[in-house]
DNA sequence: AAAACGTGGGC
DNA sequence: TGCCCAAGTTT
């Protein structure tokens, strides 16, 4: 096993070129490509410029009112590739649902799962239920101080980590997420996409962060990107960094940072039941903890072959899941809804069970429940606008 | 190491 | 409508 230069290293000429080129626009006789070799009184200023802004537009977030661990985390979780605006709500009624490590970590997981419903990217919900535990039983209740015992954490990668640890205790870790990315792509007019630049781009967030005012820096970096150097039209008038930032300079600003190709999602055609029983119950199921939407409920069905009707396909699929027989009625609605890497339609149909006893046969659980009961599950927002079909379906005055 | 993993906003 | 993307991590 001789190849044991980092993958990354050959494959960004273009990140040390801008670097270069950005280093060259300052200091004519310094041709580094490297972060490191920054000028020092740049970095300085670029510090100072940006530090200073923050102070005075800096933006108001309820996690920076806090310097627990606990919350910072929970925060930092939420925000991963979801936007302020859906968290602060979600954010304030998980800490009245679960104050501490202590809280989550005695929590049934249901519980969890039902209180993040509707955030999405469910994986988060069940690493921090179980992260919670992880802290109780190797850290003693409390979140740790040791970057890499915060990494070793599930759901931790290193911008999390460092955002905690930076925004909590003041540590001087670097992040690099959606934001930073921009910002720094912007400044030195990166001409990849910056995941083609990712060693470039953390060495870039390494050398510029504030030694002595990590949290303020990470913080402001962050506002930077979220109010200013904005995906669509940024607002490099009022930006701390315009006199530094080679794409401004450039005029390219709005052409960057470059997009990832990304090629058209598969659409799945779906056949969902909703089987009902004798005593005005339906038949939900948990799914298994893996994978998509992992342990929360759904009405059962699957995908519709080619060629198979939606009927015979909700029977084949209740057979296979439950080793059931039902008969299938009317239609009761029809869903459209994006996932991130697939779209589905779901052709919901009302069902009657006929026969066999249901067993969890490709679920975790099943339950019959009441239209009232059911809200007490964690169900995926597609499932949502079924069980608001019913709710009203049974709402119509008789 | 590329693909999986949710949902809502904005245009 | 459809597409891109947003405080990324995991496998």
């Amino acid at each position: 096993m001789s190849r044991r230069s980092s993958p990354q290293r050959n494959r960004s000429p273009r990140a040390k070129a801008a670097i270069a080129a950005y280093i060259a626009d300052i200091d004519s006789t310094n041709s580094a490509g490297s972060a490191s070799n920054l000028p020092s009184f740049v970095v300085q200023q670029l510090r100072q410029a940006l530090l200073s802004w923050y102070a005075h537009q800096g933006r108001d977030l309820p996690w920076r009112h806090s310097r627990d661990p606990y919350a910072i985390w929970i925060s930092e979780i939420m925000l991963q590739q979801t936007q302020v605006t859906t968290v602060i709500p979600y954010y304030r009624r998980w800490l009245q649902r679960f104050p501490n490590v202590d809280s989550l970590a005695a929590a049934d997981l249901q519980d969890v799962l039902k209180t993040w419903e509707g955030l999405g990217y469910y994986a988060r919900a069940r690493n921090l239920h179980r992260a919670a535990q992880t802290i109780g039983q190797q850290h003693g209740g409390r979140f740790p101080q040791q970057f890499d015992q915060a990494l070793a954490l599930s759901g931790i990668g290193r911008t999390t980590a460092g955002g905690i640890l930076s925004a909590a205790f003041n540590q001087p870790w670097p992040i690099l997420d959606g934001n930073v990315k921009r910002v720094l792509t912007r400044l030195i007019a990166l001409d990849c996409p910056p995941s083609q630049a990712l060693p470039e781009l953390w060495d870039l967030s390494t050398t510029l962060l504030s030694p002595t005012q990590p949290r303020d820096f990470n913080q402001a970096l962050m506002d930077l990107g979220a109010t200013l150097c904005t995906r669509r039209h940024p607002n490099c008038q009022q930006c701390p960094w315009q006199p530094y930032c080679r794409a401004y300079n450039l005029n390219v600003q709005s052409e960057l940072p470059m997009s990832e190709a990304r090629g058209p999602l598969p659409h799945k055609h779906i056949g969902v039941a909703v089987i009902w029983n004798d005593q005005q119950q339906i038949l939900i199921d948990r799914r298994r903890p893996q994978g998509l939407l992992g342990g929360l409920w759904e009405f059962p069905g699957g995908k519709i072959e080619a060629g198979e009707t939606v009927e015979a396909c909700i029977q084949r699929e209740v057979q296979e899941e439950l080793g059931i027989h039902v008969e299938v009625g009317k239609q009761l609605t029809t869903v459209d809804h994006a996932y991130s890497h697939f779209k589905v339609t779901l052709n919901v149909y009302h069902c009657r069970h006929r026969q066999g006893e249901p067993q969890p046969l490709e679920c975790d659980e099943i339950r019959w429940v009441t239209l009232e009961e059911i809200s007490q599950f964690p169900f995926p927002k597609a499932n949502l606008q079924i069980i608001a079909a019913l709710q009203q379906a049974h709402h119509l005055p008789t």
